[in-house]
DNA sequence: ACAAATTTCGAGTAGTCACTCTGATTTCGC
DNA sequence: GCGAAATCAGAGTGACTACTCGAAATTTGT
């Protein structure tokens, strides 16, 4: 007689190389929708650049939105958020040239934000809360530095926080269409400059 | 025997109401492409909303692209830019609060100034140029400010026109997600109190 | 009023889209 | 190595896309 075994509960989770695939299929989404945009970026497109077939891609990920968040959601992981504590002019300064270097992550956000207010679409939600968590984070350091004196008499924590999140998305816009012409780092740097007391 | 006429040369022009016609279509057009965006919005939508077939539309609009070309056009012309010379802060803040009130029409920026980075689009070379001619005027304005000792020491005029533009553009588009926290107005007359010497 | 040109549109074309169904292939616990 | 589950993919689904064709209806100069 055969020892009685542990009933049948019919899973068995993903093989090992599948996070490998999935994080190759979030790659190239990047890709495609930061070049295309999430509408006219297809799941074929995506497909052909992993070098898989779209009904496998599927598998994977059930639906197209649920492909768009998993991008949006591994970018907000990978942020530069931990080393450690450091000053607010050098973290948006450090992040901003950070993000220079990432390729097609500025043009993602840069797409997306924009067409992610039209109605019903997926990443809607996202971009909604990723503002109000920025301005959140960005009025609660500049009240900070007020307390400490470092912040120029009359400057607004929270009308200065949704003006230098606006201000770096709005210029990255601007050098997608004028690489050449348009600094990011350092219009930010003459913004901080001028809300931050020196010394 | 008949009298010899003016050989026929086969043109006679639109008739009367086409020009009403085109418009509606304009018009109809700017708001689908506000509220889908370009790619998303399909020429159906856009002859829906004006009561015509799709085929009729694209009698007026041979293709698409056409379409949005003129939808962008159009909303170059009918700039407040001619209600008499008038100075640059009064200018900008008159334009905000201006634009606030034009149905979709920042939402149209916003979506399309994104969407228009990708790859092939056909409105890239219009918001290329748009940035650009924006930047020089208002660079203009700046250096004549600075000339007239009204401009913050230190500023640079071609930086703090691509930041008002950027800021602009930025804290516009998160008025989309957060219509009742942001004041695009107030945080551009914040700006230029930073920028412009008082007196 | 006539006729030619403009405007309209029903019907269709070829293509793409996200997504499903079904079955083959690969992995891996046992 | 057996077998079930996970992975993959061929073939298709219906819906939608921009755009074309040919012909009917409307406008308008004469």
């Amino acid at each position: 007689m055969s020892v009685q075994r542990a009933p049948r509960t019919g899973k068995r989770g993903p093989y090992a190389k599948t996070a490998a695939t999935r994080q190759k299929i979030v790659d190239a989404a990047l890709n495609v929708f930061a070049t295309r945009g999430y509408h006219a970026g297809s799941l074929q497109d995506v497909a052909d650049e992993v070098g898989m077939s779209q009904t496998s891609l599927l598998h994977h990920f059930k639906r197209k939105s649920d492909l768009l968040l998993a991008v949006l959601e591994q970018r907000d992981s990978s942020g530069v958020s931990r080393l450690g504590p450091m000053p607010f002019r050098e973290m948006v300064l450090l992040q901003a040239r950070a993000n220079v270097d990432i390729a097609g992550l500025t043009q993602l956000y840069a797409v997306l934000s924009g067409e992610s207010t039209t109605e019903g679409h997926p990443g809607r939600d996202y971009f909604t809360q990723r503002f109000e968590r920025l301005r959140e984070e960005y009025t609660g350091e500049l009240e900070a530095l007020r307390a400490a004196g470092k912040l120029r008499p009359g400057v607004d924590p929270a009308q200065a926080a949704a003006s230098l999140i606006g201000l770096w998305d709005g210029v990255q816009l601007q050098r997608l269409y004028a690489p050449d012409t348009v600094d990011v780092a350092a219009s930010l740097e003459a913004y901080l400059d001028l809300i931050l007391l020196p010394e």
